[in-house]
DNA sequence: GGGTTAGTTGACTAACCAGTCAAGTATTTA
DNA sequence: TAAATACTTGACTGGTTAGTCAACTAACCC
């Protein structure tokens, strides 16, 4: 009998730290600014190993970023299979993008705005690789918002038809946000700000009428 | 009798021409894409020139970006000295946005987004003068939006209260819009989609007249 | 154990880049 | 005209940077 099988390179967690320090450093700053020195410099790694693991600096940019995305898939998730109703959705996810951005503000005491919208706006024309996943987690943001939609019009609370322009509206919004943060140097404007401006955008401010506010 | 006074430095454009390429470089790159040789090769400037009118790099950007920004005041005072009401100042605001980026796109193959928030967000950290500048440059926006809130309040198409925090998520709007089209490399967020969500956000796409509505 | 692969090390390189400078030319002033 | 000032030129520098490499160690597989 063979034993549970295991992953041969369990041993190291190198690409692992370059990865997270990466992120940090990039985030707080710019892709520019910070070097592969920097990187290694705080990840406790040696040049060597950073591109034992990685092609160029801008690889382990895009890979850093799209690990972060797919840890934020995963709690958005479970937003949504947690909280049925339009309103506590939207209130939970406005809830995780604040808390994003006191955790980046207590890690490197800056807010630091959007991590994707503020890398990928930096290297827009280099790199195609980055330019696509930045798409990609548009759309996926994009169809979040989507499916507060769909629950809000399953409950009557807004019409169905312009869906799709309206999420893109408060994707635009929670940009812009973030944008607004990072440059004030606030975290007001993803604070309570937030949340009720999309609940303007998506109509989801009016009276709730009908079935008067559930749960 | 002195002759009229004349100032003294009118024979040469290379500071123009120096900001000029810059803003252009800098606007559909970024701050550290662009070296001071490309801008120096764009305006057809010698090295030295440069540094004769400007001590840094980054205070050509910055140079670059208070001009754009003064020129970008005198349109939008033009647009508030024709338009009287709210509508039409919103329109023509956002019809000014749109053209703005159909000019970038039209120059540099893609669209460029927002000039300051861009490079503000790249240079976050460093450069004090630049950051003070994006602050200026953030209220000022603002208190165009605050404008036509005013004129939309006085007509009684809004209540009086929160017309400054309305302005900023206006403000926050327009910044995630240019964002969008920048990442997405498309005039649709800040076509038809911006005005209407200027709209929402505002209050004024409520019956307009008759019926002032007040809360 | 012997062979293979995965991971690590840090000195090294070649390119680039912001900024300097000394020597020039043009323009203004007196 | 003379002197001063404003502007221009382009080679040069010192420092930084992304990326390389050959030698090494540790872990895995038969």
């Amino acid at each position: 009998m063979k034993p549970a099988r295991i992953v041969p390179m369990a041993a190291s967690n190198t690409k692992r730290k370059l990865i997270e320090a990466a992120h940090a450093l990039i985030w707080a700053n710019s892709y520019a600014q910070v070097s592969v020195d920097d990187i290694c410099r705080a990840a406790g790694v040696q040049k060597g190993s950073f591109y034992h693991f990685f092609p160029t600096k801008a690889d382990l940019a895009a890979a850093a970023l799209e690990d972060k995305w797919r840890y934020g898939c995963d709690v958005f998730d479970a937003i949504f299979a947690k909280h049925s109703t339009a309103h506590a959705q939207l209130r939970a996810v406005c809830k995780e993008i604040l808390a994003k951005q006191q955790c980046g503000l207590e890690e490197t005491g800056a807010v630091c705005g959007c991590p994707y919208a503020t890398l990928a706006s930096e290297m827009s024309g280099d790199h195609d690789a980055l330019f696509r996943l930045s798409e990609k987690m548009s759309e996926s943001f994009r169809g979040y918002y989507e499916r507060i939609l769909k629950t809000a019009a399953k409950a009557k609370l807004i019409p169905v038809v312009g869906i799709g322009r309206t999420a893109r509206a408060m994707h635009a919004y929670t940009l812009g946000s973030m944008m607004q943060a990072r440059l004030s140097n606030s975290l007001t404007p993803v604070g309570k700000d937030l949340e009720q401006a999309l609940l303007r955008l998506s109509g989801l401010d009016q009276k709730p009428q009908k079935t008067p506010r559930k749960r």
